[in-house]
DNA sequence: TCTGGGGTCCTCCCTCGA
DNA sequence: TCTGTCGAGGGAGGACCC
């Protein structure tokens, strides 16, 4: 371990709760609670013969990455988003698993059940962590942050039997830099006083927008510190990130960071996308795939109760140069058929010929399918569409996912690590 | 080393209408 | 009628997050 290394960990474990005593939480109502190696821990939970052996969760195909690692996998550097081929190489003893996201959404939503106990104010980010605004609560529970994060702690390892590591600070952003500082199985409060103490010495990186190519660029004008960052002026960092990041690494680096936590957030888009094992020229193959994909997005449309009017597709390379093209339907949608028509004339139209490592069907513009009513605009052949769209579903619910698809999907297709 | 899948947000460029 | 400007919105690409 280098000395600024072992330097961060001092200070880390100047801020970890230990034994039910933990740093001054006065002023520090936010609680970012972060499951530890979630996907890999439900899988353990749900064989216990995995126990005490690396788990990897993750895509077993030639083409997979790592999604989750349990921590005695990650002891011979298995990460997630590594190449699950290379984690294979790190580490051949582990038990390699794909991931079953039904099983994990089941557990998450048991999880999140247990922070809305707690307080209605849950920002859930993922399957696997959320922000919690306690505030309102303490007087009811009689409690302090850091108690109600303790107790919150307990009450999951023993309701879903996986641990979970716990941020307590003033704002989200410090209270999600405490939970990864508290992992496993740990929780770490920031006091309000020594909140720039414990940003300033972190790397650029550790700020929230800032992945590897933003901090070369900080790197290239000698910025490698939260503390570097806090002290430019402003103009400065604009030249080297731009005007919106620039206002708002600027901020966090001085411990500022309004944004509430937000129960609900309205949706942005919808999609879904595949990777080939191998890479594929055939276009009648491509757009077969895509009509799998047009069919899956306006499902996940038609489950969330909205439609949308921009269908987007995404064409990636062998050499992994990646295309986006789009087009703006007249009235919004959610009928697999018409997003089909429109990814298929933008694959027609606008892609260049070449291997095609990936392909994507995104729907954006959402609207709320009952602020929509039926539009006065729709025509006899996607109202038919839409009507057997709704069949099809209702079908589907009771018969299984496979029960009802377009003739043309009938053959199995190309193999992907997905199925 | 060789890069998934589902997202969000930002920037830049272009077009169009006022 | 022509030209310039400005803002809004669409489209494309990129960076980032989990």
């Amino acid at each position: 371990m280098g000395r600024s290394a072992s330097l961060l960990r001092g200070l880390a474990d100047s801020f970890r709760a230990v034994d039910g005593s933990w740093p001054d939480d006065t002023g520090c109502p936010i609680l970012h609670v972060d499951m530890d190696a979630f996907y890999a821990s439900v899988e353990t939970r749900e064989r216990p013969e995995l126990l005490r052996r690396p788990v990897v969760v993750g895509g077993i195909g030639p083409r997979g990455v790592v999604s989750s690692a349990n921590y005695l996998a990650r002891e011979y550097g298995v990460r997630s988003a590594m190449p699950t081929a290379r984690a294979r190489r790190l580490c051949p003893h582990a038990v390699f698993v794909p991931p079953n996201f039904g099983l994990y959404a089941e557990v998450s939503r048991a999880v999140m059940a247990i922070f809305r106990e707690i307080t209605p104010l849950v920002e859930p980010l993922s399957l696997d962590e959320a922000f919690l605004d306690v505030s309102g609560a303490l007087r009811r529970l009689r409690a302090t942050p850091a108690q109600v994060g303790a107790d919150l702690r307990g009450q999951v390892e023993r309701t879903v039997g996986a641990t979970c590591s716990v941020g307590v600070a003033a704002t989200k952003f410090v209270a999600k830099l405490a939970s990864a500082m508290g992992k496993p199985d740990g929780m770490v409060v920031v006091p309000v006083a020594r909140t720039v103490q414990f940003l300033h010495p972190l790397p650029v990186s550790a700020l929230w927008g800032v992945g590897s190519r933003t901090a070369e660029a900080l790197d290239r004008v000698g910025m490698r510190t939260v503390a570097d960052v806090a002290a430019a002026p402003l103009l400065r960092l604009r030249r080297v990130v731009g005007d919106a990041l620039a206002e708002h690494l600027s901020a966090l680096a001085r411990a500022e960071d309004p944004r509430p936590v937000v129960a609900e957030s309205a949706e942005k888009s919808v999609g879904a996308e595949r990777t080939f094992d191998v890479d594929h020229h055939d276009r009648a193959l491509l757009r077969r795939e895509l009509l799998r994909l047009a069919e899956r997005t306006a499902g996940s449309l038609r489950r969330r109760g909205l439609r949308g009017r921009t269908v987007s597709i995404k064409v990636r390379y062998g050499d992994f140069t990646t295309i986006t093209r789009s087009r703006t339907l007249p009235v919004a949608t959610d009928v697999g058929q018409e997003v089909f028509r429109a990814a298929s004339a933008l694959l027609d139209g606008h892609v260049p010929a070449g291997a095609v490592r990936l392909i994507g069907v995104r729907v954006e513009q959402l609207v709320v399918a009952s602020d929509v009513g039926e539009q006065l605009a729709l025509d006899a052949r996607e109202y038919g569409w839409r009507e057997a769209d709704r069949a099809a579903d209702s079908a589907r619910s009771r018969f299984g996912g496979g029960a009802v698809r377009p003739a043309s999907l009938l053959d199995p297709g190309p193999r992907s690590p997905s199925g």
